[in-house]
Order: C-alpha cells, then structure tokens, then sequence
DNA sequence: CTGAAAGCGCTTACAG
DNA sequence: CTGAAAGCGCTTACAG
C-alpha cells in the first residue's frame, strides 16, 4: 500500500504538488505533473478513499433505499442508478428495507445517521413523520423517486393519472365491471396507494363502482387474488386492472387456468412494461424506470454540485402501449 | 455536526476517554461512562465514519459483486447478504456487473482498487485471469457465492450435480429426448454453464444425445428458445430441462400456448425453486439464496476477524421438489 | 481508570 | 509553480 508520501519521495517533489497533480486542481508545470504521475503508476498508488473523505468531506458514496428488489421497476431503477453512478465515479451503497421490516428500523436508526455517503435517494417510500425528520437532520443531498414532496427534487410517472388513463381504456372499450388487483395494504409502495386512487377516482368519474382484490405487486400474489376474483362466474368482473404488470401478468394466468379467455371474456391492462409483458400480449402503461434512475441521479449531482440549486420535479415518461389483452367486453 | 471533542468538553473528559467509552473497548468507571454516553446523547452525536475508518483501518462496508439483478436468485442473494450485514452493522456497497458491460471492466480497474470496503462477496461471475489478479492484490476478505475456487472461501450449491440430478429424473421418468433450456453464451453466470455441463455428463452416461437451445436466465428468453424448439412437432423433445426456473416457467407458457400440454405431452423441470415456480406447478430443484447470503457474510466475517482464519467450501442445501411438470412420455 | 500525544493519509490555504 | 504546516475527526499505545 502506497501512500501520497512515497508518490512524492519517488517523484521528488512534495506531497502538497503530488497531490496537486494527481488531482488536478491547483498549479502544476506539465513536467512535474507528468514525474508525479509516473511515479503513482510505478507504485500503483490509489488514493486512500477514507483520508480523501476526511480531508475533503466527501464520502464519494450515494446511498439509495428502497423497499424491495424483487419488483422489476426496482431492479431497473437501482440498475439506471448504478450506470449514471459509476459514471460520475460515485459508488452505490445499498438499503433494502421491506416495510415493518426491523431492518427498516435500523437503517433509519443507526445507519443513517453514520451518513458514510454525500447524498440519498429515496425511492418507493412513504417515510412515517418521524423517519422524514431524521432524513432532514442528516443534512445530506435528498431525492425521491415517487410523488411530489415539497423541499426535496423528484422524478416519476404520476401513478394517479397512470392509473386513471388506464382504467379509462378500459371504460371506453365499454367495460363497467373493472376491478382493481393490488395494492394489499402492508408492503405497497407509495407509488401503489396512488395508482388505487386513480382507478378510483376514474370509475366513480364514470359512475361505476370500484372493486377491489387486494394483492401484492408480484406475479404470485396477483394470481392468488384474481383466482379467487374470477372464481364465481356470474359475479366475476369484465376487465381488470393491474396495479402493476406483475399483479396483470398474474391475473392473466389465473383467467388461463380458469378457461376464462383474454381478452374476450376478460381484458387486464398493467401498469410498468415490464419485461414479461410482451410475452403475455399485455397491453399496459409503459415507463422507463432505468431512465427513472439515471434522472435521479442527475437531480442528486445538481444538488452535490450546489446545495442551493433549484429543486426540480420532473415527471417522468408513459405512454399507453397497446397490444392484445384488453378489447371490448362480450355482448 | 459534533465532534468526539464537544461530547468530551461536555463531558468534561479528554477525547480519549470519550472515544473508550463510546466505543467499549479499554477502561472507563462506570459513573465517567454514563456521564459521557449521555453528553453524546444530548448532542446527537455519531462518530464520522470517514475519520473512524482512517484511524482504524476499517470501513465498515462491504462490497457485493453481482452480474445482474434481475433474476431471482441474485436478488434473494442480495437481500439475504444485507440482512447479514445489517446485523453485523456493516453496509452493503453493490456492483452490478453486467457481463460485457463497459461497467465491468471501469468497475475492475477504477472502483474496486479504491478499496472503499473491507471484504467482497463475488456472486455468479467468472472472473477472467486479468481481473483475478487484480481481486487478490487488493488484499481484501474475499468470498465467492459459486463454485469451488481455490484461495477463497465459497458457497453454492453443486450446480453441476443438481442439473446431473434434474436431467436424471427426466431419465428415470423413460425419456431420452431430453433438451437443455439456457446457458446462452453471452451473459451466463458460471453457475449457468455448469449446469449445462451436468446436463450434457447425465445425457451422454444415458447414452442419449445432447440437445441445446441456448437462452438467457429470464422468462421471455426461455419463451422464445422453448417457442422455436417445440414448433416442429415432429422433431420436438419429449422432456426440457430448463437451467433456471426463468427458462422453465417460459417453456411452460410457451407450450401452452402452441397447444402442448404439460406434462402429459412434454415434462419440463427447473433449477432454483423461483418464487412463481409453485403457480406453474413446476417440478424444480430447490435452492436457499437467500440462506447463501447469509452464509457468505459468515464466511466473511469469520475471514474478517482473522484473516488466517480457514477457508471454508460450504456445500449449499438442494432438494428435488416434485410438483406437477413432469411425467412419463406419452407412449 | 484517565489524559497527552502521535498518527491514520489525505488536502488546502498560505507563503514564497 | 512549489513546499511547510495545519487540519479533517477519530483511535490507540504509552505513561501515570
């Protein structure tokens, strides 16, 4: 392990000018910087990460929580994440804390407040008053992935209109009994809760009544939910919608196994685009959430770079994506 | 932001002191302990991670190397690692290392030398020589999740005898046209291609011949091979084995939707026990990824405390789990 | 049981 | 353009 001091002896200069000319800032002529470098090559020397930080006050880290890595939006989005980190040469340090979790206790707690990263983004979460109030405390750059919330930037799809646009294709196919699969109380994003009020809000717009199955957002647990929704025949619903592809994707396999077929005696729209979704016929609301990421990232530098810059809320792209698990319902 | 030095001038005690009785370790009375414990209690004190790391030597952080997130397995994996490391108080840094990526590569040669972490946990990749080298001269705890390797300590279950097992269970069920789902070249984990070996080892000790439609690890990737391998009925196997349960589960649907029952006209077996594999009644070798992780943050922990401490090869738990895919060939 | 001092490895004004 | 010195905030022998 080399240090900037043996750089400097074999360079013959200063650790002040080695340091200088390996970072590039402040006045050093071409030949002394080029000696230095050499030097730092022959010994392979890196920077020791917790001295620069010490000195520097910069940890080089972000950290990003989220509530669960088994959904593909969040895979994507720490992916898109990970990308635009690596490429502003900052490392990602990972919170995966499931709500109720007693890991989520902790890292609010006790991990945290150690702030061993420069900025945080948070994605999918509702932070309880209490939570929000520490991540204030800690002072630190703050992002959400998820709806507008005052004093901190943002980046997502409006989940509410998503849901909304949605659940009105469906009405203007001229379907009136659409429930809704998802959403289960304990375990939803915030992202989730929205997309419930939207469908809401469209069907008593169109004087229908909502219905809803509550699942979780994985393929599993939609499929449990609608086979128990489509069970009865004659008090099953035409159309339903998905609170996200995966809840879709599993009410389409439960209608399957039902004999039920889609989508001419049922039509399921999703919301995500997920990466199954083309191999189910899907028709759902596509989002990007791996643009999502590399947008978080950007919103998080701007505010590195100057703490007083402005916050942004940007709304990120949807976009309706037709294809052949919605039509309209059976005469 | 309080220093160790406000809590010590509030406590009315030297650093030193405050820093033993903050951290347990050396001497302190009880009653000087208290009075301490309390002032960094009444300043909301937390240790600066950054200064505690460069005294001590240690970051308090972790690296995790991984090829991709979005197969089940390695999210299970990640999310059992960070558990683990919560309880030992340690952060999880993540590197999600797609094969071929330009991350890759900066992640080899920039990231990782930085040594921002004590120990690294490396799932799934196959590092090349170049890229060994430089792992084992940065001189960290070193633990793979994958086959054995010598040098480092590893945990995984054997993949080559566990695809051997589901291959012969096709075998012992009467057929012999048997086809592998999977291990595409570009793209497949280590785990992937010894899995296919074990395939190939079952087939020729049958005296049957290999038959390989390579995929990725993901369900529409299995969809699409599965698809073209089935479309001819005449040349069509009798029996797939699919190198994860990703492929499986996309063989299934792709059957069903050229018509083919499952079982009765083709047996399809997986490999991990996914969490959807139950909805489609798939017959699959069990796995605990999410116990590995946990196991791999032991191992490295033990690696951690002494870092002559023995380097362990733990064989992970595996179960054939007979659920409804596969049965005896039509005859 | 406690304190003074040195040290971890950088960076950054400040002089020159 | 370069160097000496101080400082970032901890921890840890070493004395006492």
């Amino acid at each position: 392990m080399s240090t900037i001091a043996d750089v400097a002896a074999r360079a013959g200069v200063s650790k002040a000018t080695a340091s200088r000319a390996l970072s590039g800032r402040g006045y050093v002529s071409e030949e002394t910087r080029q000696r230095v470098v050499d030097a730092a090559g022959d010994l392979s020397y890196v920077a020791h990460s917790s001295a620069t930080s010490l000195a520097t006050g910069r940890t080089g880290t972000i950290a990003v929580i989220v509530p669960t890595l088994d959904r593909w939006f969040f895979t994507e989005l720490v992916a898109g994440i990970q990308e635009a980190l690596l490429d502003a040469d900052l490392d990602l340090a990972l919170y995966d804390i499931r709500e109720g979790s007693r890991l989520r206790e902790r890292v609010f707690e006790e991990v945290l407040p150690r702030r061993r990263f420069d900025g945080l983004i948070a994605a999918g979460i509702q932070p309880s008053a209490q939570e929000l109030e520490r991540l204030l405390r800690l002072e630190r750059a703050l992002v959400c992935v998820g709806p507008y919330s005052e004093g901190t930037s943002t980046v997502a799809i409006d989940d509410m209109s998503v849901a909304r646009i949605a659940t009105e294709h469906l009405l203007d196919l001229g379907h009136t009994d659409i429930a809704f699969v998802g959403a289960e109380a304990t375990g939803a994003s915030i992202g989730d809760e929205r997309r419930l009020d939207g469908y809401r809000e469209a069907m008593s717009a169109a004087g229908a009544a909502s219905r809803v199955a509550p699942a979780e957002s994985t393929m599993p647990s939609g499929y449990a939910a609608a086979a128990d929704l489509l069970s009865d025949r004659r008090s099953r619903p035409t159309a339903v919608v998905g609170v996200c592809d995966e809840a879709a994707i599993g009410t389409i396999i439960a209608a399957r196994r039902l004999g039920i077929s889609v989508p001419s005696q049922l039509s399921v729209i999703g919301i995500d685009d997920h990466r199954d979704a083309e191999m189910f016929a899907l028709t759902t609301i596509r989002q990007h959430p791996r643009d999502q990421g590399r947008e978080a990232v950007r919103l998080l530098s701007a505010r590195l770079a100057d703490p007083d810059a402005e916050i942004e809320h940007v709304a990120a792209a949807s976009a309706l994506v037709m294809r052949n698990s919605t039509a309209a319902p059976a005469s």
